[in-house]
DNA sequence: TTGAAAGCGGTACCAT
DNA sequence: ATGGTACCGCTTTCAA
C-alpha cells in the first residue's frame, strides 16, 4: 500500500505519479533525473502519465536534496540605468540554455541592501553575477567563498571576472578626434567609486597624453542627463573642442546642452559616449566606444555556469571585452567658434 | 546527544544553531518564525548565536514545510523596452518590503518561451505578475487557477489586473493640438495585438474625431526607433501638422526622421510621444502621455501581495492608472510649410 | 515554555 | 531494472 503523501489539493507530485503507474518512488524519480537507468518503456510510461496528470518538478524540494537550484541571480545597482537591460537580457538568455531562471536584485546603488538582497538569496541559487557592485572587496570575498560569484566591472584577484574594457575605443576615439584637428579635448567624469570611471579617465588621459594633445577633467556628481546638461558652460569655458563622455547617457546630457546654448554639433564641438547604448536615438547619433553590454553579459553567464559546473580552472578567470570606436555623426573637424 | 546533521560544510544550519545554544531544533525554529511563543531571553540567546555562526534561513526547505515561498516572479515581453525597467523597478522594492525576492522572466516577445518560462518558475513563486503577456486568454487563466496573477495592460475580467489607460492624456493631447490649430493630427501605430495598441488607437481616433479633427492611422511593424524614423514620408506626405505616436520610442524616431527631412519639431511639425519614459532626454524635449511604467509596477505588487495574503477582494480587482499630458518642447502652432 | 517526531517533495544509496 | 529507506532543512502538531 503506497504512503499516501498529503499535501495541498491540486499539486502533482512524484508520489502521485509514481502511484499511478504503479511503480515506486525512486523509479519515478529515475524517469527524469536518471532515465538511463530504467527501461525505456517504463520511462515513457511515466512520462505520458505525469504528463497526462500536470506534474511539474518542485525545484525547493530538489535542492533540498542535492544541494543544487537551478537558480541563478544577478544584482545590479539599477536596472533603469540603461547599461543593464542587454546584459540582464543576455543573463537571462543563457540561464535558459540549460533550464536556469533568474533572479534579479537591484541594489539602488546601495551596498547595505546590495548585501540584504545576497543574504535573502543565497540559499536559494548556485551562484550569482554581480554587476558593478557597490560592496566592499571584503564583503565580495566573503560572497565568493561561499559560492560561485562572477562580477562585472570589478577587478579582484581570484575571483571569477568580466571587465570592459575601454582601453581599445579610447585609444581609437583619441586618434579619430586628434586627425579631425583637436588638441584640446575634456573627459567628462562618472562617479569616483565605480571601477568603469577609474578605468576610463585613465585610459582618457593616457590616450590623449600619449596623443599630446591637452585633456581636462571635468567632475560631475551623478552621471544623469540633467548633471550633464548643466555641466556644459563649464566644458566650453575649458577651451576643448571635443569631449570624451563616462557614458552615453552623459553624452545625450551634453549634446543636450550644447543645443541649449545654440552651439551646433557637430560643426562646432565633438561629442564622444561611452558603452553604445543609445545607439543612434540621439540627435545627431552619437559617435560612441562600444562593445560593452551584451558582451559583458553573456560573457558572466558563460563563465557563472562554468564556475556552478564545477570546472575549476573558471575560477580565477579574468575575461576583458574589448572596445572600439563606432562613428556616427556627432563628431567633427575642429572648428573654433569666433 | 544532539543528531549531528551533516549539509556541506560551511553551512550553518537551524541544527547547528540549536545545538550550539542548547536547545532543540523546535525551539530555534521558533525563535525565528513564532518568537511570541518562547521566554525573551531566549529569542534573544538564539537570535545572538545564530547571528554570531553567520545563519541565514534556507528559504527552500521552509518552503517546503509551509508551502510559501517568500519569491515572486515578473515576466515582460523585453526587458531591453525602456517601458519595462521602471516597472521592475517598483515590483523590485514592493518586495523588498515584505522580504521576498523577484524572479525575473524575459520572454523575449514570445507566447511559447512566456510558458515556459512560467512553468519552470511556477514551483517556487508565490505569484506572478504578466506584464503585457503574449499568451492566449486561456493559457492566463490556467495560470491564474494555479496560482496569484495580476496582469498588467491586458484586461480579462476575473483576473487581477492594472491598466494604463492612456483615455485621459490622450484627450489632453488632442485639446493641446487643437487649441494651437492643428486640424489634421496622424497617429503612428504599434503592434495590434497588444492590448495598448488598441487602446491607444481607439482613445486618439475618438478624442480626435470628437474634437473635430481629421485623424490618419499610420501602420508600423515593430514600434522601433528605425521603423519609426522610416515611415516618416508618408507622415509628411498625409497632409497632418501634428502626430502621436504609440509610444516614446516611436515619437522619438520620428523626431529623427523629421530632422534628417530638415523639418523643424514644432515650429513645422508637432509630435506627441507616450509612457513617459525618455522624459527630457529627447531632442528636442518630448512632450508626452505620462503616467504609465512605473506606476503600473506600482499598483501590481500592491495587488499581488494583497492576493497571496489571501484577501479575496483583490481577485477580481481591475486598477486603472490615469495618465495626463506632460507639456515639453516637441510641440507649436500649427504652421504649414511652404 | 520547550521538546519529540512526523512530514513537505524530492534524490540517492543499498538491496534485491 | 526497480524498490526501500534515510535524509536534505525547516515547520508544526502533540505532549510533557
Amino acid at each position: 500500500m503506497a504512503r499516501r503523501r498529503s499535501g495541498q489539493p491540486g499539486i502533482v507530485t512524484l508520489q502521485d505519479v509514481a502511484t499511478a503507474a504503479g511503480v515506486s518512488r525512486s523509479t519515478a524519480s529515475r524517469a527524469f533525473s536518471r532515465p538511463d537507468l530504467l527501461l525505456p518503456e517504463t520511462v515513457d510510461r511515466i512520462h505520458s502519465i505525469a504528463h497526462r496528470m500536470g506534474y511539474s518538478l518542485n525545484h525547493a524540494a530538489r535542492a533540498l536534496s542535492t544541494g543544487r537550484f537551478g537558480n541563478l541571480a544577478v544584482i545590479v545597482p539599477d536596472i533603469g540605468n540603461p547599461f543593464f537591460p542587454p546584459l540582464v537580457r543576455k543573463i537571462e538568455a543563457g540561464a535558459d540554455t540549460v533550464d536556469y531562471a533568474v533572479f534579479l536584485g537591484d541594489s539602488d546603488e546601495s551596498a547595505v541592501r546590495e548585501a540584504t538582497l545576497v543574504a535573502r538569496l543565497s540559499n536559494q541559487i548556485d551562484g550569482l553575477v554581480l554587476a558593478s557592485s557597490r560592496m566592499t572587496e571584503d564583503q565580495i570575498r566573503a560572497i565568493a567563498a561561499t559560492k560561485p560569484v562572477v562580477l562585472i566591472n570589478r577587478d579582484l584577484a581570484g575571483i571569477a571576472r568580466v571587465l570592459v574594457d575601454v582601453k581599445g575605443g579610447v585609444t581609437e576615439a583619441v586618434g579619430h578626434l586628434k586627425r579631425l584637428g583637436h588638441t584640446d579635448i575634456a573627459y567628462v567624469a562618472g562617479p569616483r567609486e565605480s571601477w568603469s570611471e577609474q578605468q576610463r579617465r585613465q585610459s582618457v588621459v593616457a590616450a590623449g597624453t600619449a596623443a599630446g594633445l591637452t585633456v581636462t577633467v571635468l567632475e560631475l556628481g551623478r552621471p544623469s542627463h540633467e548633471a550633464a546638461r548643466d555641466i556644459v558652460s563649464a566644458l566650453v569655458d575649458s577651451g576643448a573642442t571635443a569631449v570624451i563622455a563616462f557614458d552615453d547617457v552623459v553624452a545625450q546630457g551634453l549634446l543636450a546642452g550644447l543645443d541649449a546654448r545654440g552651439i551646433d554639433v557637430p560643426r562646432e564641438f565633438s561629442v564622444v559616449g561611452c558603452d553604445d547604448i543609445l545607439a543612434a536615438t540621439t540627435q545627431p547619433p552619437l559617435t560612441t566606444i562600444s562593445g560593452g553590454s551584451a558582451a559583458a553579459g553573456e560573457a558572466a553567464v558563460e563563465l557563472l555556469l562554468r564556475l556552478i559546473d564545477g570546472h575549476p580552472a573558471a575560477g580565477d578567470e579574468r575575461v576583458s571585452i574589448g572596445t572600439h570606436l563606432v562613428v556616427r555623426a556627432s563628431v567633427g573637424r575642429v572648428n573654433r567658434r569666433r
